[in-house]
DNA sequence: CTCAGTGCAAAAGCTTTGCATAATA
DNA sequence: TATTATGCAAAGCTTTTGCACTGAG
C-alpha cells in the first residue's frame, strides 16, 4: 500500500464506524478536506477531488459534506457571506478574523473554548460538536485607509 | 426613550454621521433590523419593511445591509448553511447554539468576549467591529433520539 | 440481493448587477 | 445641480432535488 492510499483506508474505517457506506468518493473527499486545512469551499473541494476522480459530481460533494457535518466529522466555517469552508473536526482551537475592508482572513488561536464549551454544555444540556468564533473588523492595512 | 420606540429620525442621524445619505428606506431598514433582534434574514427584513414602504425593493435591502455592515452598524449572524441573519451592532453579548438534529437555535450569553476582543485586537492590531460565536451540536431532545 | 450512494440535469434559492428614474445633500 | 440611492428585471452563483443507475455490505 502506498503512502497516498493509506489515509483513504483510514477514512473508510472512520466512515464505517459512523455507520455510513465507505465509498471511494467519500474517502477521497475526507482526505481533500483534511489536506485543505479549513481553507476550501465546496467548489474547491470539488475541483481537487476531480483531479483524482474525474467523474465525481458536485452533488456528491454537497451531500457528503452534509453527511460529514451531521456526523461531526467536519466543521463548517463561515469566512464571508456567500462561501462556506470546511475543515476536519479536531480543528485545533483556531478561529478567524475577517477584514471588512479587503476580505483577508486571519487565523487566531485561543485556548479558551474548552472552558466556554463545558460551561455552555452544562447550562444548556447541549452536546457540543463544534465551535466557531469569527470576528469581523479592519486589518492594520485597511485601518490606515480609513483615516 | 426605549430602543423599540427609537424614531426614524435618529436613524437618519446615524446614517449621516456614517457618511451615507439618510434615505427613508435605510432609516426604515435600520428600524426593522433593530426590532428583529437578530432573528431576521434578508427576506424577512424585506417583507416587514414592505408593510411600511410597499415599493421598497429586495435589492435595496441587500445593498443597505452591505453598507450597514461596512459601517459596523449591523452584524451578520450565521445560524445555518444558507441564511444570514442580521442584528444591530451593540448586540449584548449573545451568541448561538445550533442543533444539528432539529435546527433549533438557542441563544446563550457569555460575558467573555470583551476580554477576548481586547486580547485579539492587541495581538493582531485589528480593529474589531463584531464578534460571533456559534456552537453546533445536539440539543437535549435530539440527544435522546441519538442512542 | 438490497438499498444507500452516485451522476446528471434541472430546479430552487439567495444575492448581485445594469440601467433608467428618483431623491438627497 | 451633482451625486448617490432606488426599483425593476435579468443574470449569477451556490446548493438542492428527482430519477435511473451503480456499488458497498
Amino acid at each position: 500500500m502506498t503512502a497516498e492510499q493509506q489515509p483513504l483506508e483510514i477514512n473508510r474505517k472512520i466512515l464505517n464506524v459512523g455507520g455510513m457506506r465507505a465509498t471511494n468518493q467519500r474517502a477521497l473527499l475526507l482526505e481533500v478536506i483534511r489536506r485543505g486545512e479549513g481553507h476550501l469551499d465546496a467548489d474547491e473541494i470539488y475541483r481537487q477531488a476531480r483531479e483524482t476522480q474525474p467523474r465525481i459530481s458536485l452533488s456528491t460533494v454537497y451531500r457528503s459534506l452534509q453527511a460529514f457535518k451531521k456526523l461531526g466529522l467536519v466543521e463548517e466555517v463561515h469566512f464571508d457571506e456567500t462561501h462556506h469552508h470546511y475543515e476536519v473536526k479536531p480543528s485545533s482551537e483556531h478561529y478567524h478574523l475577517v477584514c471588512l475592508g479587503c476580505g483577508r482572513v486571519i487565523e487566531f488561536h485561543y485556548p479558551l473554548s474548552r472552558y466556554v464549551k463545558r460551561n455552555v454544555a452544562e447550562t444548556k444540556d447541549f452536546e457540543i460538536v463544534s465551535t466557531e468564533i469569527r470576528m469581523t473588523g479592519y486589518c492594520p492595512r485597511c485601518r490606515q485607509g480609513r483615516k
